[in-house]
DNA sequence: CTTGACTCTCCTCTTGGGGAAGAGTGTATA
DNA sequence: TATACACTCTTCCCCAAGAGGAGAGTCAAG
């Protein structure tokens, strides 16, 4: 019978952990004092001892390894928990792979460019909404205008109530110089009678939304275009639906195309690239 | 200006972790209501959170995000930051690699036994010590105790603490059948003179030791060996010094090779195999 | 005025122990 | 035998990044 700072010499695992292996049932001293508390144990435990150490090692819980040295447990069950262990590290090595990856890519553009990009690209899973809309083809962005008054004649003469930011949504698959397909979009609390072009429904979500806020000038937004298209390429991802355009602060001045306080996101539907 | 729940709901980001970046400073609302406490944000606080939550997907804490988020971070600082991390996450997918080896070696080995072995093999970092020891060459290991005969002679006359375990170490690089090359060892709290062919010196330590502890009769002792060899081969380690036994207890009866109370400790030191 | 949806702070919980405080024990030496 | 020193005990607090909940206060619409 050993006190428990030889007994954490021998094995090189810290008293405290002996205690935590005590209190938790992995591993009970042969015998306890009555009166001092004093914790006593055998040589013979240490074989015990070194399979909590081993299969900590392999990565489990001190609950899991509670349950894997009850002994009811099969051969089966251990083979098991096993499995599932090595499922549970392959997607961590594949997550930190795919980490390192992104690490890599600011290192390079950071050596590139010599300075942070403004931008920051973030997946978002964007849940399905209740919207009204106007779709319509004109000539060039700034011309929706005509689409949003169409859109808010509409709903003035409702009480639904506006129930996130305004968006517009451009259906071309490709750039065009004239003539965008783009639908302007206003989410609602409640469900509306369609009229004339105005059309209510429900628009879809999308699992993984790539997303990037411009602030400034909305002359420029072109360059979070262009920050956000080489994020998804250089991050193994591709468009797969419309882009989503969203007014989340408007120019002071409607139309202004200068106003440095203007806000919006850009979003993008994206699946990993296979 | 937004309340908290629509700050959450625009960036998707809880409103429990947008109260915790406000306290650390990562991200603080535009405005807080000094009556109510309520928090109020804008919509360009979205491009800082949205760093925010860049970096936090290279995997950086939220304490070295509150460091990189500082005006003064300088480019260079960024890429050392960034090559630090690089670092490290190299480091987390190798262990996890190997951890993940490890775990296929025992489902194969439970495919093959359909059991799982009695051995578990740890590697521990063992301190120098100071030890008395007798070394000498003895037809086969039972014959030492002719060698532990004359150390503890000889201890018994000095007032010298045995401070750990006795143990034998085998000098032999192979195996012998005959003419085995032993040293036995008594770990010690004092530095005594040497007399005869007892030496007193500081026995060293060693970075990694596999260790496997054997229980039961000496008898059947090179089942553990066996399992130790085989374990140092397959988790891609070489043996790189002379192994020692430590013996924990002592069979009743001494030179008992069957009572099955014996326990030892087998170590090895090694070295990942290049 | 009430209701329902929001928001606030504060508390506890998660892993596997580390560190320290304050009190009690064991043993070797003076 | 008294004391010094090493050892051990329990209990409390701490780590990261929030999640969950309690209880109380706030906001806007009907």
């Amino acid at each position: 019978m050993i006190r428990i700072g030889d007994f954490s010499k021998l094995s090189r695992v810290s008293i405290k952990a002996l205690r935590l292996y005590d209190e938790m049932g992995l591993l009970k001293p042969i015998e306890v004092d009555r009166f001092t508390g004093y914790r006593y144990y055998e040589f013979d435990q240490l074989p015990r001892l070194y399979r909590i150490l081993a299969l900590k090692d392999l990565g489990f819980s001190l609950e899991e390894i509670g349950r894997l040295l009850e002994e009811e447990v099969s051969v089966e069950q251990m083979r098991g928990m096993l499995k599932l262990r090595q499922a549970e590290i392959r997607q961590r090595v594949e997550e930190e792979t795919a980490r390192l990856e992104r690490v890599e890519l600011w290192l390079r553009e950071i050596e590139q460019e010599d300075s942070m990009s403004r931008y920051d690209v973030v997946i978002k899973k964007i849940e399905p909404m209740m919207v009204a809309s106007v779709r319509g083809v004109v000539p060039t962005p700034p011309d929706q205008r005509s689409l949003w008054d169409e859109l808010m004649g509409y709903l003035q003469q409702t009480d639904a109530r506006m129930m996130g930011p305004p968006m517009a949504i451009y259906h071309d698959p490709e750039f065009k110089e004239r003539d965008w397909d783009i639908e302007v979009v206003m989410p609602l609390n409640e469900d509306l009678a369609p009229s004339g072009r105005v059309q209510v429904y429900d628009l879809p979500g999308a699992e993984k939304m790539a997303c990037v806020v411009h602030t400034g000038p909305f002359a420029m937004i072109m360059e979070a275009y262009n920050a956000l298209a080489k994020w998804i390429d250089q991050n193994g991802y591709q468009i797969v639906g419309p882009g989503r355009e969203l007014n989340l602060r408007l120019p002071d001045t409607p139309g202004d195309q200068n106003d440095p306080n203007t806000v919006n996101e850009i979003q993008f539907p994206v699946e990993k690239a296979g």
